[in-house]
DNA sequence: CTGATTTTGTCGTCATCGCCACAGAACAGT
DNA sequence: ACTGTTCTGTGGCGATGACGACAAAATCAG
């Protein structure tokens, strides 16, 4: 009557999928999307590749799976900082300090994983990518719409162009302090932009 | 008597090579080094590979070379902007802009060849490129700090993370327009920060 | 134990990567 | 015409990319 075990029938795995995903995740992060072979990853796994593909489909499928569990877990926390009715020069700041944190987190995950995966040569994946960081500019967008929507369009896009440059700069080596500091500097400008936009 | 031609013997070339560094320049521009083989510089200099490889070495060197060229001609010229004497806050946000202005200048080569090519994922190529951003960075640097020393570092941090940036957007799709909004938006905080660290 | 089911390991496919050996073609000087 | 030099085209090298056919192995229900 233990209603938990339920064994699924066949013969059972030998390695467990989610931990697998956490591996092949921190594969991806460090290496990035393009630089990750599959033969590295059956590697890192302890498994052969047709395990590899029976449990994930391909590698640009795993990829998407990995990206989901990034944005829900490990990725900036978009939907808990920008939470309506919020100052938007202090919600904004806050997410450029929460992006260098994050990027800044783990020398050997530098960076956005999203971002980062948005910029690589294979189409799936990319789009996959994509999709995330396109959901994340659009939230920013909207979050500064409701309050000031002229000024919304031109602060999305700066605020995703530091946080793109935070990713990069994290790749090439500097530290949480250092990104820190960039993202604190960046953010300097944003009450005087909002108050400009609100006294029209 | 025509000191002029001077034909240097055995076989004469059937390509300029001149013209075959851009070519090859603009393909690498507009797909990334990563993503132009071999193949595809051959085809599109409708030359052969032992051609290929006997005029540029490898694809790596032809890069190196074209790197070269690119920081001369069209690269965001630093030395002319950054002149020793002009108010910092103006050089600066002159800098940006005309990042933005030559990163969106172009739909099909879009974003800057060194920043791009300092994220591939071959180290030769990488290395020749970041070699490019160093320096840029460091002149940058060099220029702020000649007369407001303490702010030179993380001015220069935050100038490259927004250049990365605007050059990963280029990349992604934004046009001259949006670059050049996205840039003057980043320049507005230099005064203030200029006047705060001048006033000690 | 039997048969159905699912995963495993071995090996291989096909494409593409950067790069090159080789022989012959096209030129220069003599 | 002859020789030396340089480039060109054919064809292919070894390595690596993502991915899969296949049969044996390990579990289930009955």
């Amino acid at each position: 009557m233990t209603t938990k075990s339920a064994r699924p029938r066949g013969r059972p795995r030998r390695f467990d999928p989610d931990q697998a995903v956490g591996t092949a995740q921190r594969l991806f992060h460090a290496r990035g999307y393009d630089a990750v072979s599959v033969a590295d990853l059956t590697e890192a796994l302890g498994i052969n590749p047709p395990s590899f593909y029976a449990a994930f489909g391909s590698k640009a499928g795993l990829y998407a799976r990995i990206l989901r569990r990034y944005t829900d877990a490990e990725g900036v926390p978009l939907a808990e900082i920008l939470r309506p009715g919020r100052p938007v020069a202090e919600a904004l700041a806050a997410v450029l300090e929460e992006a260098a944190r994050r990027y800044g987190a783990d020398p050997a995950a530098a960076g956005c994983l999203a971002i980062e995966g948005a910029r690589c040569n294979d189409p799936e994946a990319r789009e996959a990518a994509r999709a995330l960081t396109g959901a994340a500019e659009d939230t920013i967008r909207c979050f500064v719409a409701a309050t000031h929507p002229a000024a919304a369009g031109g602060l999305a896009d700066y605020v995703v162009t530091v946080m793109t440059g935070l990713s990069a700069m994290a790749r090439q080596g500097h530290d949480r302090d250092r990104l820190l500091a960039t993202a604190r500097f960046a953010s300097l400008i944003l009450p005087q932009a909002l108050s400009a936009s609100a006294s029209r």
